[in-house]
DNA sequence: GGAGAACGTTTACATTTTGTTAACAGGCAG
DNA sequence: CTGCCTGTTAACAAAATGTAAACGTTCTCC
C-alpha cells in the first residue's frame, strides 16, 4: 500500500484529503506543522507528498528545497492557496513535481496523484525473481516462465515469507508465527505440506529441491 | 462546440452569462430551477457547468453531490453570493472544481472556464475498452459490441472502480469503501452479488470469468 | 396517491476451493 | 541399525464463493 504524507495547516482540509485518500486505498499521514512534516518525511519515506506552500514552522518551499538537498526523491505536489501567485519556475526550482490551486476538486487532486505516481514509480513495482519464477507483489501474481501460476493464499503467504527471508534457516515455529499468525495453531506438519506444494509448483525438479531447502532438525531455508 | 449549462435563479445574471458565453463561441443552456438543472445535466451531459450555491428546488451543493455520486465527471464551477461563507472543504467534498464570488467580472469567469476546461479536457473524453466492451465515462454509457447496455448505478460504480484499478487484487473492504462510501455498511457479500451481475452482463462466458477474476481468500481482480 | 417496476441488499443453499491432519514410506544421523 | 525427522498423499473438515430467490425500499408512471 502506498503512503502519502499530507502537510497542511487547515485542519478540515487535511481531514477531508485524508479520508479521500484512504477511501482510494492509500495510507494517509497527516501533519499540521511544517517542521514536523519535514521530519516525518525523512522518517516515513512516503511514496508521495502533498505540501501546502504556506505553513507554520517551515514553509512548503523550504521543505521541498531541503528534501531535495538531502537527495530525497519523493514526488511532491504543492498545494497553493487561491490568492498565491504561483510561480511555476519557482516550483520547478525547489523540486516540486506538480501543483494544484485551492480550492480543487477531489477528483482533480486524485488524478494528479495517480498521474504523478505513474510517472515516477515504474520502479516502485516490486518484483522478486529466482530461477524462471517471478513474483509481482502489487498484482499478487506468481509467474513461471511468463505463465501465471495459481497459488492459494497459504502458499502465497508462505512464499512471500521465504522471499523476504532468503538464505536464513527458518524454523517451523517461526514460519507458523509469521505466516499463520499467533492466533491459529495448526500442526507444524502443516508447514511441511505447504512446502511440498511450493516445491511442486516452483522447483525445476521437486524431488531435488534447489530453492526450498530442508535444514534437517531445524526447518527450511530459501536460497534464491 | 462546447456546451455549458448555467443554473442560477437570478434572471439578469443568467442572461448576461448566456450572452457572453455565446459571444465566446460556447453553447449556453440556461436553467433557473435547481431540480430542473440537475435533470438537464443528466440529459445534456454538458462540457462544463456553472452552478449557483443557493437555488430554488435543489441547492447547488445537492446538485454537485448527486452528480458525483452518479459518477458524472462534468467539471463544475460554483457561483457563490458575496455574503456566503465559502468553505473550501465543502467544495472539495461535493466535488466542485472551482468557484467564483459574485459579483465577478465576465473576463474572470471566462478565464476560469477556459482554465478548467484546459485542466480537465485531456482526460475528458475518456473511454475504456476491454474485449468487446466500451465504457464512456463522460456519457456514462456502457456499450457491448456497439450496443448500449443497461447497467444500474451500483453496477456502474463498481465497474468504473474496477476500470480505474486494473490488475490489482481488490479486497471486498476496499471495494465497499470506495464504491459504497465509508458511511454505509452493507454486507461484504453484497459485493459478490454485484460482481455476479457484472459478469452476467459483460463476460463472454459468465461461468468462466475472463475479466472479473476471483482472487480466492482476497477479493477480485479486473484484468482488461 | 397508488400500483408496479427497478434496484439494492440480504439470506440460504449449492458448489468450489483450500487447509489440515493422519498415515505411511523413506531418509538421515548418530 | 534404530529412532527420529521429513516427504507425500489422500481424505476429511472448514472456509470462501457462486447464485438465485426473497425482501424492503425507492422511483416512476398513470
Amino acid at each position: 500500500m502506498q503512503t502519502i504524507l499530507v502537510i497542511d495547516d487547515d485542519e478540515s482540509l487535511r481531514d477531508t484529503i485524508g479520508v479521500m485518500l484512504e477511501q482510494e486505498g492509500f495510507r494517509a499521514v497527516l501533519v499540521e506543522d511544517g517542521r514536523q512534516g519535514f521530519e516525518k518525511a525523512l522518517l516515513l519515506k512516503p511514496d508521495l507528498m502533498l505540501v501546502d506552500l504556506r505553513l507554520p514552522g517551515m514553509s512548503g518551499v523550504e521543505i521541498c528545497k531541503q528534501l531535495r538537498a538531502a537527495q530525497f526523491q519523493t514526488p511532491i505536489i504543492v498545494l497553493s492557496a487561491i490568492g498565491d501567485e504561483v510561480d511555476k519556475v519557482l516550483l520547478l526550482e525547489i523540486g516540486a513535481d506538480d501543483y494544484v490551486v485551492k480550492p480543487f476538486g477531489s477528483r482533480e487532486l486524485l488524478a494528479r496523484i495517480r498521474a504523478l505516481l505513474r510517472r515516477t514509480s515504474p520502479d516502485a513495482h516490486k518484483v522478486f525473481h529466482f530461477g524462471d519464477t517471478e513474483i509481482d507483489l502489487d498484482r499478487r501474481v506468481v509467474l513461471r516462465s511468463g505463465e501465471e501460476l495459481k497459488v492459494t493464499p497459504a502458499e502465497y503467504n508462505l512464499l512471500t515469507y521465504f522471499l523476504q527471508n532468503p538464505d536464513r534457516p527458518l524454523t517451523r515455529d517461526m514460519i507458523l508465527n509469521s505466516v499463520w499468525g499467533y492466533q491459529s495453531f495448526p500442526n507444524t506438519r502443516t508447514v511441511d505440506a505447504h512446502v511440498v506444494k511450493l516445491r511442486q509448483k516452483l522447483e525445476p525438479d521437486p524431488n531435488i529441491p534447489r530453492y526450498f531447502l530442508t535444514v534437517h532438525g531445524v526447518g527450511y531455508r530459501f536460497v534464491p
